[in-house]
DNA sequence: CTGAAAGCGCTTACAG
DNA sequence: CTGAAAGCGCTTACAG
């Protein structure tokens, strides 16, 4: 059989050798070929040693891994289901640090880790999630009305939910969004600026790009982002502050371009903000950005607060004040209850991860650069 | 059937629903459900109906994508050897870009990215590959004399090398290192340094930390790191300097930090160096620590030059001067180049992806900021 | 439009 | 220590 290639040239198809060949070269069982790799103690060593010695022969390299999976009855990976392109995930920073927490759970566990294909631009692919060849999913960064998060339970394999609204029986992680968010604005009121702006990514699935009324605030169905607006308005209001006044951008991303775009329409307004919340750390770079453009100095013309602590956030210029969020952990605890799912055990979810407020250089009191 | 969990608690085991339990339920043949899900042309769209009501009844969520991998011989998932642990992959920037692509490449064609459980710490896993559920790998970051390179390749699935030395038969995509950094040494050299020094990761997978002696550097087997050492080499022996004088420290990793050590040490020497070529940015950022702890400024007291040109350099102050090659672009070459080969083409192996010097702040003549 | 049959490559009790 | 047999859950020509 072969195949033609684009460039014309003939490509072999190749042909991988079975346990039954191997087995037929030594003269014995499948069983016995099988047995030489999984259960050693199982044959002699000599008899181990002529099946390896006929695998090499016919380039057989094992067991084949689906085959062994359909029997076995587990895939030997674990899911990762992301709401946006794959792509956009390995660009944030976050989600990333929080890949290599599931990551390593996985590789504890001598499992591999599945990236769902997901959905591409237009029209969403929500059959990946239905053909993954997992034995459990991470649900991660899905707005809380995705449709992918009941087609994952529906698979009936186990499932740890992300920063998700809890399901009874199954486990979630959560993150103490509104305490630090809290936390930041707490601590701009108390620098003594009252007039504040806020920078956040997506509130829903529609992201709309623009100033986020009320309403838009109070429907948000990405939960970190209706969190960090809850966290930021209660200490608003315990000021006494009115937080409908306060400016919400609304921005289609999280990357620093869109900070930075966020940023300007905020700036442009008058009065301008003293001081800017981002809900991100790639946020706050660009609002940093919008900033150096404007000739404001940060943080004597206008202080800046981040989320998420990335590197990053401790080598800017100034260093960003932000909240701490261990996204390692996160993705670690996550990977490991679902491993735990496993083994048959039931794990507990944890009580909200901890965030911390970390102040660094990119706060001040308002027009502490003026001279009066 | 019930599980005890570690907690006591009992849990149901679940069992999944059949095709045959739903084709029972429906009262038709397996082969009909299949149709239903596979080829919606195979049956009239009110039998198809009634299948699906009844899988959602018996909580049947569709195939088994692992049965339907051994029956058509593919997985539908694309795999990623990489050389340590995969949490070290997340922490690199310039590693994740790489992944960028290559899920851009699969997620174009359907198909999952599986991130290959690897080496853990001591003892490292090679069954992984043998036993990794994956229609074809793409290897990354290997070091030339890795086993796992011949393991994948045993596997007689579709392979695309990445900076491996080429093999018969074997697409691979490589970069122009030589070029990049002979580009980078060739700048500091056109401002007029002479005393330069080397930050450069890993050689070996015998990863040493220390000054690295000409034969060391030799025997790299890290494709990239021997490459750009090359490419240094080139340019400072072309100006007539000797490339043995030149200390090279090989740090035991590619992380801030350990730039700041290399760094350290080679500021320590006498006479120090006036400008330092690292073999990544996120070594250079580590120059610049180690820079600031001694007083130096970049450029003034010291040029720093960086490899991979991350989304960072550009905003590091000074903004680093650096070479740029396209990560995204190597991914999703390599990635494609993959699919391809799946699709029974043969792709050829395009030359090496241009690399390109970009000149930002961290570079000035010598002595720049004496007063002389 | 529907179904019977074969088989993908393996592992697992079980019997000897 | 080894092998015969059953079956994991599905898809695919093929026949009707």
């Amino acid at each position: 059989m072969l195949h033609v290639g684009v460039n014309g040239r003939k490509k072999k198809a190749i042909r991988r050798a079975t346990i039954k060949e191997v087995a037929a070269e030594v003269g014995v069982s499948a069983a016995t070929v099988s047995n030489a790799y999984n259960r050693p103690d199982q044959l002699s060593p000599q008899l181990r040693e002529r099946v390896f010695a006929a695998a090499r022969r016919l380039g057989y390299a094992g067991p084949d891994p689906v085959a062994r999976g359909l029997r076995r009855g587990r895939s030997g990976a674990v899911g990762v289901v992301y709401a946006d392109p794959l792509s956009y995930a390995f660009a944030d920073p976050a989600a990333v640090m929080f890949l290599e927490g599931v990551s390593q759970a996985a590789e504890e566990a001598g499992l591999g880790l599945l990236l769902v294909p997901a959905p591409l631009r237009e029209g969403r692919n929500p059959k990946a999630v239905g053909e993954a060849a997992v034995d459990g999913f991470v649900i991660y960064c899905l707005a809380e009305d995705d449709p992918l998060v009941d087609l994952a339970l529906e698979r009936r394999i186990p499932v740890v939910l992300v920063e998700q609204p809890p399901r009874e029986g199954v486990p979630s992680v959560e993150m103490d969004d509104v305490g630090g968010a809290r936390a930041a604005a707490e601590h701009l009121l108390g620098l003594g600026h009252e007039r504040l702006g806020v920078v956040s990514f997506e509130l829903g699935r529609d992201a709309r790009g623009g100033l986020a009324d009320l309403e838009r605030q109070r429907e948000a169905t990405y939960r970190p982002s209706r969190l960090r607006l809850e966290g930021y308005r209660a200490a608003v209001e315990e000021t006494g502050l009115a937080w409908g006044e306060i400016p919400v951008y609304e921005a289609t991303g999280n990357a620093p371009e869109q900070g930075d775009i966020a940023a300007g329409v905020l700036l442009a307004r008058e009065p301008s903000p003293t001081a800017i919340l981002a809900l991100s750390d790639q946020l706050a770079l660009g609002v940093f950005e919008a900033a150096k453009k404007r000739g404001l100095s940060v943080p004597e013309d206008l202080s800046v607060v981040g989320f998420d602590d990335v590197p990053e956030a401790s080598r800017t210029d100034p260093p960003l004040t932000t909240v701490y969020q261990p996204h390692v952990e996160k993705g670690l605890v996550a990977g490991r209850m679902l491993v735990a799912q496993l083994r048959g055990e039931e794990p507990q979810s944890p009580a909200p991860l901890p965030t911390r407020l970390v102040i660094r250089g990119s706060t001040a009191p308002p027009g502490a650069g003026r001279d009066e």
